[in-house]
DNA sequence: AGCATATTCAACTAGATAGCTATATGGTTG
DNA sequence: CAACCATATAGCTATCTAGTTGAATATGCT
């Protein structure tokens, strides 16, 4: 059960999972386009992808040479969503801890 | 940015800070009862637990010999939870795709 | 003070994984 | 079929980290 949960959390563990997830949330993408941007190889980007595929996050089609990868489950923008919310919180509680100090 | 997100995920990606956040949930607990809830060192869960309160998840209180930690950003049930309903759902989706066979 | 207990710190080991390079696979076009 | 392109995989290295062990620190008791 724990273990189910925090493999999830670790398929997030990962800046460039995460950009790539940012690339893909206006749309599918190829996997050479996703590298062009990331500035990543191109074997790198693909074994990501495979990661994210795998746990069901992402789904890949073909259409010729190229392989177009989306974004299957939306939840995972949720989820960045809160944490991006938690830390902007955090952040602004230590600047007002520095005005206020004790 | 992406990174920032990450390092908050990869808190959360480790089943023994699962567990303990889970023990944490009923209210605070000293560090050696946790360890022996979890069947680990002391020295382990002390590690965890830093790690948690560094990152604002946690909070210490120090009692005589006792140190006391307990949850100080709900948050995190509200990250747990919403995997967990992922992860059921997608169970759910093999079980049905398995009984109705293309 | 001296001793016992609870927690933390420091050094180490073993296992996991991100990224690289090179190679293999799948698909298209001549 | 052969050449070529996009993607996937395999093998490797370096880095990171969970867990152990033993010492250090802190608090309470007599």
């Amino acid at each position: 059960m724990a273990s189910a949960i925090a493999d999830r959390f670790r398929l997030l563990a990962e800046p460039t999972r995460l950009r790539l997830l940012d690339l893909l949330s206006d749309g599918e993408r190829s996997v050479g386009g996703l590298a062009q941007d990331l500035g990543c190889s191109q074997a790198n980007v693909s074994k990501h992808l495979a990661l994210l595929a795998d746990a069901g996050v992402v789904r890949r089609r073909r259409d010729g040479l190229h392989c177009f990868y989306a974004v299957s489950d939306p939840a995972v923008f949720v989820l960045c969503g809160q944490v991006c919310e938690t830390l902007r919180r955090n952040a602004d509680a230590r600047v007002a801890a520095l005005r206020e100090p004790a």
